[in-house]
DNA sequence: AGCGCCCCAATCTAGACAGCATGTC
DNA sequence: CTAGATTGGGGCGCT
């Protein structure tokens, strides 16, 4: 099947064809033919990199109306408008957390392309360019299945077919267990392949050796591979990972590819990257400069010490900016390894010639757990770049006595099974009042009739949720945000809570840290930001063993300031940390630059990056809270808001 | 006394989405 | 219930 016999306009026909695309992939003339140009739904679960974009380009451009395309991350987002934007004649606009335009003008926008929770929000909050949509993509629909984030997808599918009657959703996912559950739950037709553009092996190296799967006999073969097993030199210890995981490295290095590494942790990311840039790879002066000029924090500069040998490390301490200028530096061989936590399994297109996954565990509270099969399948995927490798490669790294556990849990086992985490009350609790405060439902039956097109309720018959949804409802009139009589409504505070997208834990934290706050004398922008970090809402920081004493000294100093008694609390623990958290931003918005912050309390730049901007948002909620709630302390929110 | 080395014990551990409404150099 | 790498300090021996 050709790209010049689909129904596009002779623009994009020629956009594609000048980059070469003119024949479709296997999967794509399956979507074709399962009737993605006709508006039929669809669910496609194919490899990463098998050219799922194109098909979800198609749905979208044949659609007759405006599409949505709906990624997890930013990143994500960032990176399809860009793909979008290249297409001649078609308008893109885009919508998350971070980036943002008025929702009027994204009506006006043949495709828009958004985050999971920033379609749920507009959604509640009635934007009307929901209702004029004739196409949704969803990427990655396999995270329904996560346990934070999934409810929040599959109930947004869910009422985004009342907002939308009638939409054409094509759904794309991993390759799972269950694909045919999820196209039966969307009603939709299911497009289901292994095919790759580029051959990808995957072995498990053991004492010098790595063993091929049989992928291996359909390829053409590297000169002196004999077969499905080759011989690794590694200089060092051939049963120890990290030496063999940086022979690895090298030998595709040496052969003229770029390598990825997957570690566990952070440091060792760092401890890896900065051992193989000793050796040389190669050298980015320019990237080096470019990141020297991002800011001026240690880690900054260990990263460009490494980028100058031509290796990266690449985790979530990094600020955004350094990770994006990482990602652009590899992706334009500029650069010939990363070495990173996994980060970088999922999301941006950072393809590899190997890929060598030195961890296959990690550490859990308590205790070490293998990584799931699908998120180990998404980093050997990232092996195989097309146009530029005969074949990608991935080596998971082992000895003798986890070799064969390798092997049978990564390299023969199948995907894992999707299924739906909205049973879990805390989930629950924030989509009954979402439903309930954006006028989707007035009762409990209402609620179950909404909550009946969700995936949960595809497996399982509604009448199950009956309970949980109870006691939902009940926990919301408790905390004021429902009344249930003669029908459910929201509160105002339970409007509040919905629309500033705080789950209604946070809202209560909020309502309590204010009535508290009334009683006192001393009401601060500590206490503000107290109020604000203690809430689930805010990620927590980690609290290291040697600073326990200090913040605790920090915290008695301190203690007429907080809305929490220091002996009263059930999780000290928890609240140590929170207190941790705000004074890291107190004193960010004191104006302590970010070089101390991070030295000084042992934090990467990105997480105060993170915590500064989620910061920004909770005390905006709060101060909108605030509005609403009976109490009339006056905690400075927003003055520290205006500060960050 | 000063330095270096080894061993044991303590320490530490992945990731990342979200609001809203304007004034402003 | 299920770990393993790194760091730091103390002890010890050598110069």
């Amino acid at each position: 099947m050709r790209v010049r016999d689909l129904p596009l306009s002779a623009a994009v026909i020629d956009h594609f064809e000048s980059r070469g695309i003119e024949e479709l992939y296997p999967p794509q003339a399956a979507a074709v033919e399962a009737g993605v140009c006709e508006g039929r739904r669809l669910v496609a679960a194919v490899p990463t990199a098998s050219g799922k974009t194109f098909v979800a380009t198609l749905a979208m451009l044949t659609a007759d109306g405006p599409g949505l395309y709906i990624v997890p991350l930013r990143a994500l987002a960032r990176e399809k408008y860009e793909t979008f934007s290249a297409l001649p004649g078609v308008s893109v606009g885009i919508s998350t957390g971070d980036f943002d335009e008025r929702a009027t003008e994204l009506g006006d926008h043949d495709i828009v392309v958004a985050t999971s929770e920033k379609v749920d929000s507009a959604i509640r909050n009635g934007a009307d360019w929901i209702a004029d949509l004739a196409c949704v993509v969803v990427d990655e629909v396999h995270l329904v299945g996560s346990e934070g984030r999934g409810p929040t997808l599959e109930v947004t599918l869910a009422t985004l077919g009342r907002r939308a009657p009638g939409v054409q959703i094509v759904a794309l996912s991993a390759t799972v267990a269950n694909p045919d559950e999820l196209a039966d739950w969307l009603d939709a037709g299911l497009v289901q392949s292994t095919w790759r553009p580029v051959d990808l092996r995957t072995g498990v190296y053991a004492a010098g050796r790595v063993g091929f799967d049989s992928e291996a006999s359909k390829t053409p073969r590297a000169a002196g591979d004999d077969g499905t097993e080759r011989d690794v030199s590694v200089p060092g210890d051939p049963a120890d990972a990290t030496d063999a995981t940086d022979a690895l490295v090298t030998e595709a290095v040496d052969d003229g590819g770029q390598a990825l590494a997957f570690v566990r942790s952070r440091r060792e990311a760092e401890t890896l990257a900065e051992r193989l840039a000793a050796a040389d790879l190669g050298s980015s002066p320019e990237v080096a400069d470019e990141i020297r000029g991002l800011d001026g924090t240690e880690t900054g500069r260990r990263l460009a010490d490494c980028v100058e040998g031509g290796v990266a490390f690449h985790h979530a301490g990094l600020r955004s900016a350094h990770r994006v200028a990482v990602e652009r530096a590899f992706r334009d061989r500029e650069l010939k390894a990363i070495c990173a936590t996994p980060t970088l399994a999922a999301g941006v297109n950072v393809p590899a010639r190997r890929v060598v996954v030195r961890d296959q565990k990690r550490y859990t509270g308590s205790g070490m757990e293998w990584l799931p099969t699908l998120e180990v399948h998404q980093m050997c995927g990232r092996a195989g770049r097309p146009h530029l490798d005969p074949y990608g490669e991935a080596v998971l790294v082992g000895d003798e006595t986890t070799r064969d556990e390798l092997w049978e849990r990564y390299v023969e086992a199948g995907p894992e099974r999707v299924d739906s985490k909205l049973a879990d009350p805390n989930a629950l609790r924030t989509h009954v009042l979402s439903v309930v405060a954006s006028d989707f439902a007035a009762s409990r039956e209402g609620v179950l009739d909404v909550l009946d097109a969700t995936f949960f309720a595809h497996g399982t018959p509604t009448s199950e949720l009956g309970g949980v949804v109870d006691t939902a409802i009940a926990d919301l009139v408790e905390m004021g945000m429902i009344v249930d009589e003669d029908g459910l409504a929201a509160t105002d505070l339970g409007a509040q809570v919905s629309r500033q997208y705080v789950t209604p834990e946070t809202g209560a934290r909020v309502v309590d840290g204010l009535r508290t706050a009334t009683g006192m004398a001393t009401v601060t922008g500590l206490t503000a930001l107290e109020i604000v970090c203690d809430t689930p809402d805010m990620q927590d920081t980690y609290l290291g063993n040697r600073e326990r004493a200090d913040m605790y000294q920090f915290a008695q100093d301190h203690a007429d300031e907080f809305t929490t008694r220091m002996g009263e609390t059930e999780d000290f623990e928890g609240w140590l940390t929170a207190v941790k958290t705000a004074r890291v931003l107190y004193e960010w918005t004191e104006g302590a630059s970010a070089e101390d912050l991070v030295e000084r309390f042992r934090i990467g730049p990105g997480d105060l990056e993170s915590r500064i901007e989620r910061a920004e948002w909770l005390l905006g909620a709060a101060d909108a809270i605030a509005s609403v709630v009976d109490a009339d302390a006056a905690v400075p929110f927003r003055e520290r808001r205006a500060r960050l």
